[in-house]
DNA sequence: ATACATTATATGTTATACAAATATGTGTCA
DNA sequence: TGACACATATTTGTATAACATATAATGTAT
C-alpha cells in the first residue's frame, strides 16, 4: 500500500546501497535458473571481481540470500553458497517474531485455525490417497508410544496437523497452517502445561478416519469440534508464555483496533 | 517439524557464527524492551566494544534486524539502528519469493482468497464502525476518479481488499490476507490486462453496502461472489505474468502432490 | 532572518590479513 | 590391500584500519 498522492508520477530515486544492487542482481540469476537448487554460486572471491565491488558487499548481499533461505552456506573446499529450494517453513520465524511482539495473540491464531484447519481438513478428505493415508495413521500410532521428552510429546501430538497441511494439496494453505502450528509447538513446549489438557486422542481418530474415507464435510466438522475443544486451553497459555519468554509487557492497540491508516 | 529419532536426546552441537549469537542478543533485548521503537541500538562501534568482537560482525547482525524489520538504518549524524515496530506487510515478500520459485500457483491463491476473503468481511461487518465506514467509502469513491497509472488504478481497486482485511479485528488474517492482495497486485501491474477484465465496481458497492450495515452472512455472500468472479481472470493471468518475469520453467510436483516428507 | 558553507558523527565501502572449517589427496602402518 | 592419521588447499568467517558518503547541527555571511 502506497501513499497515493495526487499529483507527479515520478519516483523516489533513493539512493539504493551497493549490497542491494547485487542481491537483486543475485536473486534474479536464481529466479531465471542460472544457478539451480543444488548448484551453487561463485565464490566470494569471484563475485568480487565480477561485481567489482568489495568482499563485504557480496558478503551482505549473499547472507540477505541465506537469511531468505535461497542459499545455504558451507565452508571448506567444495563449500560456498548453495542454492535451495525455498520452503514454507521460512515463514514460521517471522510469524513468531510478530506474536513476541505483540502483533498477534492467542485469541487470533485459535480464531484462525478454528476456521482454516477445517478446511484443510476437508480438501485433504478430497484429495486423500493411500500413500497418505499410511503416513497419517503412522503418525497416530505414534502418539501412543512412550515419548521420552516434552518435545518430542508435542512433536508427535501435532504431527497428524502438519501432515494433513501437506495432504490437502494447497500449499498456500499450508504455508498459513504451518506457522500457526509452530506456533502453537511454541507456546505448549515453553509453557508446558499437562498433557491431559491439551490433548484427546479419540479427537484425532476421529479425523483420520473421515478423511481417510474421503468423507469431506465429515472430516471439516471433526476437525471444527476438535479445535474448538483445544482452542480454549491454547488461549490460557498466552500469558504464561509471555511471561516465561520475558517480554515486555506491551500497551498495544489490540485485536480489537482498526487497521493501519491508509488514509 | 524435526526429525523423531527415537534414540539419544542429545542436541546438535553446531558452532554458531558470531554474528548469530550477536543477533539473538540484540533480539532478545528489544524482545525485553531494552530498546524499543522509535528509539536506537549504539551506535556500530559502541556495540563493538561491548560485545568485544569486529564492526563486520554487528554490522551482520543488524543487517538481519533489518532485514526482519526490527530496525531501520538510517546514516549520518543522530543516524544509526532505530527499532521500528514490526508490520505485517513485511510477509509479503517471503510469499512473494515463493510463488516467483512456483512454490505457490495462481489457483492456490485464488482457492484460499475464496474461502478467507469472505470470512474477513463477515468479521469486518460485525466489527465496522463510522470510521472505518468512512474509509471504506472514501476508498470506493476514488475507484472512480481517473487514474494517471496503471499502478495507481490497481492500486485503488484493491484498497476496499486491503482495508477490510484491516477493520475484520484478526490480525493474522491480515497478515494472510495482505500477502494476497500483494500478489495479486503484482500480477495484475506486471501483466497489465484491459481494466474490463479484472473489475467490476458494482461488486464492491454491494460488499460496502452489506458490511457498512454490519449484516455478516449477506457481506461475506458479497465477496464470495465477488471473488469467484475475479478469480477466473487471476489465474489467467499466471503464464504471461511467469514469461513477462523471465522466471524459469519450472517441472515442480504443482498443487496436486502430497506434501513434504515426514515419515 | 535567510541562505549557504562547515563540521562532526554516524553508516557504507574498500583493502588486507588472518582464523577456522573441511573435502581431498598423501603417506604411513598394519 | 586396507584403514587410519596427517598435511594441504580452498572457501567461508572474523579482525583491523582506512576512507567514502550521507546528513543533522552549527556557524557564518549576506
Amino acid at each position: 500500500m502506497k501513499k497515493d498522492t495526487e499529483a507527479a508520477s515520478f519516483r523516489p530515486v533513493k539512493q539504493n546501497r551497493i549490497s542491494e544492487e547485487v542481491l537483486s542482481q543475485l536473486k534474479e540469476a536464481i529466479l531465471a535458473g542460472t544457478y539451480r537448487p543444488g548448484g551453487k554460486l561463485p565464490s566470494e572471491r569471484e563475485l568480487c571481481e565480477q561485481f567489482e565491488v568489495s568482499r563485504v558487499v557480496i558478503r551482505e548481499a549473499i547472507r540477505a540470500l541465506e537469511l531468505t533461505g535461497f542459499v545455504q552456506l558451507r565452508q571448506g573446499p567444495s563449500g560456498g553458497a548453495y542454492v535451495q529450494d525455498l520452503t514454507l517453513d521460512h515463514l514460521s520465524n517471522a510469524f513468531l517474531d510478530l506474536f513476541l511482539t505483540n502483533k498477534l495473540s492467542a485469541p487470533e491464531l485459535v480464531q484462525v485455525r478454528l476456521h482454516i484447519e477445517p478446511e484443510v481438513c476437508r480438501l485433504a478428505a478430497r484429495n486423500i490417497d493411500a500413500a497418505a493415508s499410511a503416513r497419517l495413521e503412522k503418525a497416530f500410532e505414534k502418539e501412543h508410544t512412550d515419548t521420552l521428552t516434552h518435545e518430542q510429546w508435542v512433536a508427535r501430538n501435532l504431527e497428524i496437523h502438519y501432515l494433513l497441511g501437506g495432504v490437502c494439496g494447497n500449499r498456500y494453505y499450508e504455508a498459513v497452517l504451518i506457522p500457526l502450528l509452530d506456533l502453537t509447538r511454541e507456546m505448549v513446549l515453553v509453557v508446558k502445561p499437562s498433557h491431559t489438557v491439551i490433548h484427546d486422542h479419540l479427537d484425532h481418530r476421529r479425523i483420520i478416519d473421515a478423511v481417510t474415507m474421503g468423507s469431506d464435510d465429515a472430516s471439516a466438522e471433526a476437525m471444527r469440534e476438535h479445535i474448538s475443544k483445544v482452542g480454549a486451553s491454547l488461549i490460557d497459555l498466552e500469558t504464561a508464555y509471555r511471561e516465561k519468554r520475558g517480554l515486555r509487557a506491551e500497551a498495544e492497540t489490540g485485536p480489537g483496533r482498526e487497521g493501519p491508516q491508509t488514509g
